[in-house]
This record gives structure tokens, C-alpha cells and sequence, in this order.
RNA sequence: GCGCCUGUAGCUCAGUGGAUAGAGCAACGGCCUCCGAAGCCGUUGGUCGGACGUUCGAUUCGUCUCAGGCGCGCCA
């Protein structure tokens, strides 16, 4: 894609070259300009500071060379203004006619404006959300949900080939203690002597869904109890029933959140693997751990030498009871997702799981794998808010403190805006009040009220038989753009570098608050320029044009962060 | 004690080396005979927690320090 800013750089690189060419500066230097927007437009509408960047280089006051390229860049009829300031920049400022050119660059591109092969060839595996399947999914869940599905919408977009997976932690302790919890409650309910276990789950869902198990597994509980060791049998029953209970909970609430997941990938078969999977067991992977010479025996435990790669204390992987531990089996997901041919693993994890992300990442450099090819973004702690006082984090009494709560209480289009509106590694407070208001205020709703009303534009223009042209020189030719019309264009154009911005740093909300400040700009336009008006066809041609590419942008934009695009609201 | 996250306007937050640090909310004052007022315009509001360093240039990078949150298990 040859985007504007693309476009910019490639006029300074020639310029560069003339600078060479004529003397002005030594030929050879490698100079790669970049090129940014400045925040002043004062400045112009964009900015390169190469003369500064390569002044030792160059060995010429970046001021000097910073003039003589714009006195270059002057010469190209594209470009209304360039000159050299202050400290060494480039300012310039595009023509009307290239500004607004872009609206039918976008307007042709359609839902592809924006998207970019810069990402080619790579490939990434997603991980996000994997709660432990032992209750309902909570509001951290909910925030690593829509950051995960917005930033694999954003990656895609860029061109990288990734998979999305959850990773459904069935085999471990926690999923015993659910099973022993569930028993408990069962065998309560039959006025038998049980207790859930002191660090078993004592939510009221455990009692329901004991409930539930008991009538849809009558059968097979019969069985159970009739047959030998019916305590163990009855404990995996209920172990297994719950487990695939709950994580059915998980895929409804998360498919009602509009977030995809490409796979749902079972702890348990890195356990016992299904036939032909495959899959390398989590034992034969730490066999290899300990091929390798990263482990030790101690206390009757096999720990991993951690420290020798920058944790603060060795990990143990097999306890001294002869079990292992989660680090064992979480060794050995991540070591699979490698093996499916993932050069790249990004985890979204929860604000209790940041202490863990040296011994993983100790892990998969024993094992061979390059460090920065593992990376974890922590989605940091939510704090309910309520009448300016935080909400309670209990799971009683009607606090809606799980997802599908949330969901239910604010819309699926402001929890995921409100989510995405901070930066992931940054603590949330959720305005629950803010949230709630369907009428002022709440920014989702001014970024789709932008869209609305270029929808009712566009509808009217329809009735009335009104097209938008190509904006070529003839249709300009009457129409002198107004500021707010080259100021809507100009943010236009930087949306493909939103996108990439946000791809590099692996952080959708530099989106979210690019279509706030595009939804301003609009706003600002309708106010103070007529869209249609038939005593003047050129400059209703012209705004048709523009509105149709803000339109497109903030759905291609809205797309990305799994929000509806409302056309009436 | 060690580690991670965070300190920017009254509140909630943008701004990952640039030029006069921005937005929303709150407060106050304006704008609908005209494409949707869920909107627009204006005013008030800042020692970017602090110190030192690196740099032509630091809110941004480094070291130290103060404050808040979280974590530090043979749980996951």
C-alpha cells in the first residue's frame, strides 16, 4: 500500500539524494527520513527532522541543510509550502489537492484502507483470556478479551498470520478442587456428611451447577456409586462435568463479547495426548529440560535452575509428592505452540501472573527459543466505579462483578471501548455511571453518533440523486476546501499509521482514541460546513467525497475494535 | 526486603527523543427558521511526583528517591 505518509518520505528521500547529487551534503550517508505529524498545525502537515538526526553525519548546522532541502521540495507541485526552521526541521504542508485526493484513495481501498503487508511472513500465536475453568469469567477476563481480539484484528490488518487460542486449564489442582467443591455440594444436598475443601470454591455457582450435574449424570452417577472406588470416580465425574460446564459459561460469554478464538486448547492433552496429535507429553518435555542440564533435585522436589536465566529464585517443576506442578505442563504448552510452527507467542496475562513471566521466559530460552520471541502483556487490575466510590469486589449480592454482568449492565460496545480506551499495562477504573449513559457523554456514543450522521447524509444525498465523484482537479476546481475540510483529510491519512503504530506496540488504544479525535473532527466539519447544497454541486460533490471516506474509516476503524457501526442510533 | 505496574489540569487519562504538553468529564458563558444539539464554539485550569545524569533537545531514555497498587507457594 502506498499510503500519504509513504508518499511524504519518499519525496524527502529524493530529496536527500538531490542534496548528495548537488554537494550540499556528503553522498553515502545511508539518511532513512521519517516523517511525523506535528501536534501544531502551525508546523504543517507534516514534519521530518533527518537534518538533526544526521547532523553529525553530514557535518553541516542542521538549519542549513534543513533549508536547502525545502528549498527543493518547494519545487514539487504536490507540496504548497516547505521550509527549514529553528532547530534543523522540514516542515511542509501538502497541496489541497493531494489532501483531498486521499479521500478517494480511501474510498476505492474501502474496508482495505488501512491495511498493510508489513507483518508478511510472520507468524504469531495469540493467547488470551485461559481463565481456569473453575467459575465465571471476571471483569480482568473481560479486559484481556477485548484487548486480545482487537489486537489480533489489528496484527491481521498488518499482514501477520495469527491464531488466537485459549488455553483451558483442566488437569491441574484447581480443577480437582472444583471437582472435590462440586462433590461436596452434591453430596450435601443428599444430606450426606461432606465439606468443600478448605481451598475449594465456595461460590454460590458450585451448588447450582452440582445441581445441574446430578440430573443431566443421574445415570452415570449411579454407575459410579454401584461400581469400585466410587469416590474416585464420583470426584472425576464431577471433576469433568464441571469443567466442561464451565468452560461452555466461558465460549458463551466470550462469542456474546464478539471475541473469536481460533482454538480452545486442552491442558489435559499435554497430559495424555490424543492419537495422532502429536503433541510432545509435558513429562518428555521436561526429560528434555533435564537432557539439557537446567534441573536439579532438592528436598525430594525437581526444581529448574530459573536463576540462570534472570529469575529471582529456581522453580520447582516436580513436586516431592511425585506430582508436577502448573510451571511443568505451561513449559510444555508454550513448547507445542513452537511446534506448530508459531515463531512468535504473545500471552495476555492477568496483574497476579506478572511474577511468573521470568520463569517462562527462562523456560523457553533453556529450551533453545530466542527471548524477545515470547512476550506477555500484562492487562492490569479494573477497578469498579459507582456513584465516584469503587464497587465491592465481591461474588455476592448482586455486584456484577463477572463478565457477562458487565456485558449485560453497559453493552458490548461500551465495555470494549471503555477496555480499550486505556493502555493494557495501565490500572482501570471503569465508570460504571459513564458507561451506563446511552445519551451524553459517553464517547462510544460520539464516535458512532459520527457515523450515524454521515449515514443519514449519505441517505439524503441518495434521495436527492447526489453522487460523489472523483475528487480529481476538475471537481476541486470550483471548491477551495475549507480548514475543516483539509483538517478531516489530513487525520484521514494518518490512519494507516495508527494502525502500524498500534501493531508495533502491541496496544489497541491508540485506535480507540484516533477515532475519538476523527469522530472531533467530523463534528467540527458538519458544524461549520453545509454537506448538500444544490445551488453549489461542485462543493457538495466535493464533501460527499470526504464524508464517504470518514465514513469508511471510522467502520474499518470501529471493525478493529470489534464495536458496531451503528447507521441510526 | 525483592520484583512488576502506575504517578501529567479538580477527576479519568493521551502523549515511548522534538518545536507553545493535549483530550474527555466537571465549572462558567454562548450556538438549532438550515444535512441528526448523542453536536459545536469560548473561558477557567499544569513546578509532567522529586533529584541527578545522557542528548543539540527529556513528560519520553538511565540511575537514585518519594507515593499508591499488585505480586513474591513443592497453588494456578
Amino acid at each position: 500500500m502506498n499510503y500519504l505518509a509513504d508518499q511524504v518520505v519518499e519525496k524527502i528521500k529524493n530529496t536527500v539524494a538531490r542534496l548528495e547529487a548537488d554537494g550540499a551534503i556528503p553522498a553515502g550517508l545511508d539518511i532513512r527520513p521519517e516523517v511525523e505529524r506535528p501536534a501544531n498545525p502551525a508546523f504543517g502537515d507534516f514534519s521530518c527532522n533527518f537534518a538533526m538526526r544526521y547532523a553529525k553525519q553530514t557535518k553541516k548546522p542542521p538549519l542549513v541543510v534543513a533549508q536547502a532541502a525545502a528549498d527543493l521540495l518547494r519545487q514539487d507541485p504536490d507540496i504548497e509550502s516547505a521550509e527549514g526552521v529553528k532547530p534543523g526541521f522540514v516542515n511542509l504542508r501538502l497541496s489541497p489537492r493531494v489532501l483531498m485526493a486521499e479521500c478517494d484513495h480511501i474510498r476505492r481501498l474501502g474496508a482495505d484502507y488501512g491495511r498493510s503487508d508489513a507483518g508478511r511472513g510472520r507468524r504469531l500465536l495469540l493467547e488470551f483470556v485461559s481463565a481456569n475453568p473453575t467459575g465465571p469469567l471476571n471483569i480482568v477476563s473481560a479486559r484481556a478479551a477485548a484487548v486480545g481480539d482487537s489486537l489480533a484484528r489489528i496484527l491481521r490488518s498488518q499482514g501477520v498470520d495469527v491464531a488466537t487460542e485459549y488455553y483451558v486449564n483442566d488437569a491441574g489442582n484447581q480443577a480437582q478442587l472444583l471437582g472435590a467443591s462440586l462433590l461436596a455440594r452434591y453430596r450435601q444436598s443428599l444430606g450426606e456428611a461432606a465439606e468443600v475443601p478448605e481451598e475449594g470454591y465456595q461460590g454460590e455457582y458450585v451448588a447450582e451447577l452440582a445441581g445441574e450435574i446430578a440430573r443431566e449424570q443421574a445415570d452415570a452417577i449411579q454407575a459410579a456409586r454401584a461400581g469400585q472406588n466410587p469416590q474416585a470416580r464420583l470426584l472425576a465425574l464431577f471433576r469433568e462435568q464441571g469443567i466442561s460446564k464451565i468452560v461452555g459459561w466461558h465460549q458463551r460469554d466470550l462469542q456474546s463479547f464478539e471475541v473469536q478464538f481460533d482454538a480452545w486448547f486442552r491442558e489435559q492433552h499435554l497430559v495424555t495426548p490424543p492419537d495422532g496429535s502429536g503433541i510432545r507429553t509435558f513429562g518428555e518435555v521436561i526429560e528434555d529440560l533435564q537432557a539439557r542440564g537446567h534441573l536439579f533435585e532438592q528436598d525430594g522436589a525437581l526444581w529448574f535452575r530459573s536463576t540462570a536465566f534472570g529469575d529471582d529464585k529456581d522453580r520447582v517443576v516436580k513436586k516431592s509428592d511425585g506430582s508436577f506442578t502448573y510451571l511443568a505442563t505451561d513449559i510444555a504448552y508454550h513448547v507445542h505452540k513452537y511446534a506448530r510452527g508459531y515463531a512468535e507467542l504473545v500471552d495476555i496475562w492477568g496483574p497476579d501472573h506478572h511474577g511468573y513471566i521470568p520463569r517462562m521466559k527462562a523456560a523457553m530460552q533453556a529450551l533453545g527459543h530466542p527471548p524477545e520471541a515470547f512476550r506477555v502483556l500484562i492487562a492490569q487490575q479494573v477497578n469498579l466505579f459507582e456513584a465516584g466510590q469503587p464497587v465491592a469486589m465481591s461474588k455476592r449480592a448482586g455486584k456484577f462483578v463477572t463478565m457477562a454482568d458487565l456485558v449485560r449492565e453497559v453493552g458490548r460496545d461500551v465495555a470494549r471501548f471503555f477496555f480499550l480506551m486505556r493502555a493494557t499495562s495501565a490500572h482501570l477504573d471503569f465508570d460504571l455511571d459513564l458507561a451506563r449513559k446511552h445519551t451524553e457523554d459517553n464517547p462510544v456514543y460520539y464516535v458512532q453518533y459520527a457515523y450515524a450522521r454521515i449515514c443519514s447524509i449519505l441517505s439524503k444525498a441518495a434521495d436527492e440523486n447526489l453522487a460523489a465523484p472523483a475528487v480529481d482537479q476538475a471537481a476541486l476546481a470550483g471548491h477551495a476546501p475549507a480548514a475543516e475540510e483539509l483538517a478531516l483529510a489530513r487525520e484521514l491519512a494518518a490512519f494507516p499509521e495508527t494502525l502500524a503504530a498500534c501493531a508495533v506496540a502491541l496496544e489497541p488504544h491508540g485506535l480507540a482514541f484516533y477515532l475519538r479525535d476523527l469522530a472531533t473532527l467530523f463534528h467540527r466539519f458538519y458544524t461549520v460546513c453545509r454537506v448538500l447544497d444544490a445551488g453549489d454541486p461542485e462543493t457538495s460533490r466535493s464533501r460527499l467525497a470526504l464524508v464517504q471516506a470518514v465514513r469508511q474509516v471510522l467502520q474499518n476503524g470501529l471493525s478493529l475494535l470489534g464495536i458496531s457501526a451503528p447507521q441510526t442510533m
